[in-house]
DNA sequence: TGTACATCAGTGAACGCGCGTTCACTGATGTAC
DNA sequence: TGTACATCAGTGAACGCGCGTTCACTGATGTAC
């Protein structure tokens, strides 16, 4: 019908919402301007609205893109009994902390998505809700944490990772910066039972 | 020597930036433009380049003003041995959530700050140190906890607090809101020792 | 086989607006003589 | 007592720039007949 293939255009659209999603952790949601994220994909502004209705939809769009990338992280993460201490040291290392583009997007932009829109809101929710089931199931399965308290327990976990990463990359010492990472994992791991 | 109070633009900045502390919390730092600032303190965007060099030197100011303000606050919260789990549910409370204006810097705006140059990230950490210095001096004093131990545990409480607001801002669903607010007061209160 | 038209992803200039910053100016008060 | 000048906090228009969004247009390909 065309000279494009049928998958043409989705995958363009698929292309800015993978770059934006690095763009936007990397400088914020009001740091980000259209222009800069179609450049990122060698386009220019004006195709823009071909593929999303306003930059709000956009921005709901990457949530949901990032948060699902999140989960299918942490599951694929979770596929043995001992792996939740590993991904606690991997989260809160300093290879997470320097390059905020590539990593978790709670940690870059939980505080400007709390800003949001409902749109933006909602996909957040929906994707921080899946992350924790899947933390809840692991600790009850894995280290035997009654069902009942292990939704609570994944929420503390959660929290100490996002915010000591965020900690650690807003203050500007290095020492202090990497006493931060460590005192998060201490404090994460107290929050896991040992293995039963 | 002028119409002006020996202390007048003096207590003109010391406006500036209280009004500035509220709207950069709420409005979020990228979302706060010079002139509404000021508008604020109903003056007009000129005033403001004879008070502070720049919009980054105002942030840095606010900064290091609300970051004094919270060391000051938990000074004075902290004046008993229970004082600390009543903190806690303060700072975990709706009223807190829905008051970003008026609360906790960290809460609204760390993931900017982390975005932020040196002179901002400079005047925060210098705010933090004071905060986990008295939070660990007393969980020490009140709490019996070992000397070693405090600023790592007083780090672990202070991460859960600040992401969990974070967390029940950023949901849409009120429920799920205060469940994790909830989740975030037990897991917190799981890091103090009972009193001894 | 040739020509007219349809499709479609993307271009790039333009819209009004707000940004951070600069600067000539205002107007009220004080001092000098 | 009157006048010229200094001080000072603040005004408000203007600077160039980037924002989100719109839209007439391009150019390559396909279909119709």
């Amino acid at each position: 019908m065309a000279r494009y293939p049928d998958d043409y255009k989705i995958r363009t659209r698929r292309r800015i919402i993978a770059a934006a999603g690095r763009r936007l952790k990397r400088d914020g949601i009001d740091g980000s301007g259209v222009a800069t994220l179609m450049k990122d994909v060698d386009l220019t502004n004006g195709a823009f609205y071909a593929h999303f209705s306003s930059k709000n939809d956009l921005v709901a769009t990457v949530v949901e893109d990032q948060m699902a990338t999140q989960v299918a992280l942490i599951e694929e993460a979770l596929d043995d009994p001992s792996a939740l201490p590993r991904f606690v040291d991997g989260y809160l290392s300093i290879a997470h902390r320097d390059d905020p583009a590539a990593g978790c997007p709670s940690a870059a932009l939980l505080d400007e998505i709390a800003r949001s829109g409902p749109e933006v809101r909602h996909a957040y929710r929906a994707g921080v809700q899946r992350i924790l089931d899947v933390v809840a199931a692991h600790l009850s399965a894995a280290h035997g944490v009654d069902p009942d308290t292990a939704w609570n327990r994944a929420l503390g976990i959660y929290t100490i990772l996002v915010a000591t990463v965020q900690l650690s990359r807003a203050v500007d010492d290095p020492d202090i910066s990497e006493d931060v990472l460590r005192a998060g994992a201490a404090n994460a791991l107290s929050l896991i039972p040992a293995n039963s």
